[in-house]
DNA sequence: ATTTTTTGCAAAGCATGCTTGACATTTTTT
DNA sequence: AAAAAATGTCAAGCATGCTTTGCAAAAAAT
């Protein structure tokens, strides 16, 4: 999941340690969503957007997913 | 967390059923997740939203974490 | 250039999300 | 009323998210 954490962190130049603390999680919890070792939970997804005042959307890019689900197969 | 899946999918005259093939998972998952069991992870409720033509704030309910966030003790 | 701060990474362990299978109860259909 | 479909739940097990400690490398500050 690619996000735009590192960049709106880096605008309000903030470091890892200081955005944990901001969204109640630890330092190597940011490194790990930032470079991509694993994705955030719905409750933590919601903090750092909110932190930045943005919504999820807008933060988290989920275009990794967007799959398989408009074909319109799946419709009643 | 409290959401609006259930809503939306009477709205539409869903089964739980229907919904979890919708969006790739099990019946046992949209259960859990409707009736409060647990959180959705963040595609799932990516996958949720989107279905819905929704964004994930829209059909879930954050109120019970936006406590302590935004009392400005944590800015530079 | 040396020191300090920031960042990446790894392993162990705990917490949470999800699947599968199965059964009981409620709701809808006939 | 009887049958069928939909929902709630439980337990076991696997997958993923998160914390903690600790160390190494890169970047920023002095």
């Amino acid at each position: 999941m690619k996000t735009k954490i590192r960049e709106l962190r880096k605008q309000r130049k903030l470091s890892q340690e200081e955005l944990a603390e901001a969204v109640g999680t630890t330092r190597q919890t940011i490194t790990s969503i930032e470079v991509g070792k694993y994705t955030a939970s719905l409750p933590l997804a919601y903090k750092i957007a909110r932190y930045f005042g943005l919504t999820i959307e807008e933060v988290f890019d989920f275009s990794d997913l967007e799959d398989g689900l408009w074909n319109n197969s799946n419709r009643n």
